[in-house]
DNA sequence: TACCAGGTCCTCG
DNA sequence: CGAGGACATGGT
């Protein structure tokens, strides 16, 4: 017998079917989410565009990535007021980063913590760009494949999975799944396995279609869903849009 | 007061 | 490989 809080990735039609339909159901409670939250061209804070997938600026593109360094292990209001500081500063671009002093960087992102190796990945990311890719961040991302370009954000020091995906993901606008910590947490309590990175990235992406957007809309829903009712310690199942295909909040009660 | 937040790197069995 | 520590600020 099996169980059928257990979902398997895989060759499972099961695992298939319910990554669908969560996704389904938390469209339907959440809504489109707007992700990547971008500054506009006149505006001060980044804003949420619903239904937007691109394509971004090139200065949208590189926000986006500087987003993805500074949010690591970090929360993205402490992230968002060192974008603020960088946009505020007019620095946000691969010449001007790369140039700044690094003292002066780093008070800039102070509030994002991790700030002096935040600020040495930035400036790598940036010398990398200007100097393996002199044609710009634009050309690089939309010439490149979804693969190809996260193999080669990986070879850069400071950019693990998660960000390679962001950035392939939400700058690029190509179809990789992200992972993240509200992944694991979300997925493992409703018994997916295996709970590895690579076990749930190749879940989510055999499971949907070969679609930016709907990536797109799955992690930023996951990410809501995370921080709003499938928190760390007191998750809020009562009211979760996931509880009838959970067992976490019943197993509570139980005891 | 602790714990937590949209990870990654390095070192050591 | 996987586990464990370092990296740091700001909100609850």
């Amino acid at each position: 017998m099996s169980d059928s809080r257990i979902v398997y990735f895989g060759a499972k039609s099961a695992a298939k079917s319910g990554v669908r339909s969560i996704y389904k159901k938390l469209f339907k409670a959440l809504g489109p989410q707007g992700w990547w939250p971008v500054t506009e061209v006149h505006g001060r804070l980044p804003v949420y565009r619903p239904l937007f997938y691109g394509p971004h600026t090139c200065r949208a593109m590189f926000e986006i990535c500087a987003g993805a360094i500074l949010t690591q292990n970090t929360a993205w209001g402490n992230a968002l007021t060192a974008l603020t500081g960088l946009n505020g500063a007019g620095v946000m671009s691969p010449l001007k980063l790369s140039a700044l002093p690094s003292a002066e960087l780093c008070r800039l992102i102070r509030s994002s913590g991790f700030y002096r190796q935040k600020a040495e990945r930035l400036k790598i990311f940036s010398r990398y760009i200007i100097s393996r890719h002199p044609e710009g961040l634009e050309k690089w991302f939309l010439d490149a494949t979804p693969d190809g370009l996260r193999a080669e954000l990986l070879t850069i020091k400071g950019i693990g999975p998660e960000t390679a995906d962001s950035m392939v993901l939400y700058a690029g606008g190509k179809a990789k799944f992200v992972v993240d910590a509200y992944t694991h947490r979300v997925f493992g309590r409703l018994g997916f396995i295996p709970g590895t990175y690579a076990g749930l990235q190749e879940g989510f992406e055999t499971a949907l279609p070969r679609d930016h957007r709907v990536y797109n809309e799955y992690h930023a829903l996951i990410v809501a869903l995370g921080k709003n009712y499938c928190r760390k310690n007191k998750p809020v199942c009562a009211q979760c849009p996931l509880k009838s295909a959970c067992s976490t909040g019943r197993i509570a009660k139980k005891g």
